[in-house]
DNA sequence: ATATATTTTTAGACAAGTCTAAAAATTAAA
DNA sequence: TTTAATTTTTAGACTTGTCTAAAAATATAT
């Protein structure tokens, strides 16, 4: 059994590992969870005794298969719980991360199973995010950034980069939802912003937010 | 902000203190919680710091208003965990306890809230036990043991004493349902059984079970 | 290649929560 | 009302998870 503190750390690194082939720095895993690096040591030395990790002084830290799987099943507990949150108590997808962040470790099989019957098997989260199964698979959707689209090329809204309630409560006034149809109209090279129409709208997006909103190539 | 451990300290207490006059002494909540006396003093001392209990050396512990207040709380919220469990995802009346002990610990006054519409705006638990309101208020119903009726005095099943898993099974297979109405049929002076009558079938019920079992006179 | 900067680890300390063993206070019994 | 038994508190220790400051290792720059 690990505690509330390992499995944040075992998220963490699960987190870190997606899109990185290298060891995980310790430093990088002490900026995730907002700690010290000396934090940091202390706790891969307990994981890499309880099999989860491997860790070779100063070449960084990876999951091992088991380490992957708890992590992995951390991630779907969050994820489908933000999925309740929004679909069975009317959060919005900007409220529901704090809350999922503690309830990611009630520690209950059953809960989870029927949580997931309950919500209908949902394969994403609120915030376009892949739901792990029960083994920690997960399969990865083709999508890209809103920035890499071409003049008059079209996507659908599928998920977004940045999930801080700031730039989801921007998304939400102007009416960008997950699952909408997005064209670009024009792209400035001037500051690379987008004109785009969304909903029979037009709108004008700055590359900062383009660059932090996916969608699926139609 | 109270901790974990704080929190069961509370609760603990607060149910100790229904049916109790004086204080209540470190044993009894060393007992409870299944820890040292040693360790109860200690704690009561933080609790006594931080104003939620008054504390006089010797002499055992009160919860102040705003100490009860928060153990009502979480008594709110482990009996309305209890009641989605059930209701929602297709718990046994004997699983919930353990997972609702967990999850009476998530800190979101917006997750119980919306829990609660969710739910029907539920009073008791699937135990038969009172959910304090947003105040910590319960409505005490007014209800007596089984082994306190007359014969052919008939009542309707509203909860159990004891909500050990063994006894909740035991009453599932007699198909003892709370809603169900009782009558009393015979009473043995030898040993304190009963004859009684529920959806039409006769069963003999033990004193022991008698004695765990509440109804309300009809 | 050597010096400098950065990263990582170690050493030592601290708070929370728990425990055992011993001392002090209270309660019950003779 | 003394003595004995029980309850409660204190003293000191241990674990988990964290921190700061200093040492060691690695990476970068001249
Ligand atoms: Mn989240
Ligand atoms: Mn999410
Ligand atoms: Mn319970
Ligand atoms: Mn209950």
């Amino acid at each position: 059994m690990f505690t509330l503190s390992e499995e944040n750390y075992l998220k963490a690194i699960y987190h870190l590992e997606l899109g990185a082939d290298k060891g995980i720095s310790t430093n990088a895993i002490a900026e995730q969870l907002e700690t010290k690096a000396s934090s940091v040591t202390d706790m891969i030395k307990k994981l890499s005794d309880k099999k989860v990790v491997v860790y070779k002084k100063y070449k960084g830290v990876k999951l091992t298969d088991l380490g992957k799987k708890i992590a992995a099943n951390i991630v779907r507990k969050h994820r489908l719980w933000e999925v309740f949150l929004v679909e069975k108590l009317n959060f919005s997808w900007d409220e529901v991360h704090d809350v999922a962040e503690q309830l990611e470790h009630i520690k209950s099989p059953k809960l989870i199973n029927q949580l997931d019957a309950l919500l209908g098997f949902p394969t994403h989260d609120p915030h376009g995010d892949p739901i792990p199964d029960e083994n920690g698979n997960l399969k990865i959707i083709d999508k890209s950034l809103l920035s890499a689209l071409q003049k008059n090329e079209s996507g659908i809204c599928v998920g977004v980069d940045d999930s801080s309630s700031g730039f989801l409560q921007f998304l939400d006034k102007k009416d960008i939802v997950l699952g909408k149809i997005i064209t670009v109209l024009e792209k400035e090279d001037f500051d690379n912003s987008l004109a785009i129409q969304i909903d029979g709208k037009k709108l004008s997006i700055s590359n900062k937010i383009a660059n932090n909103l996916y969608i699926k190539k139609v």
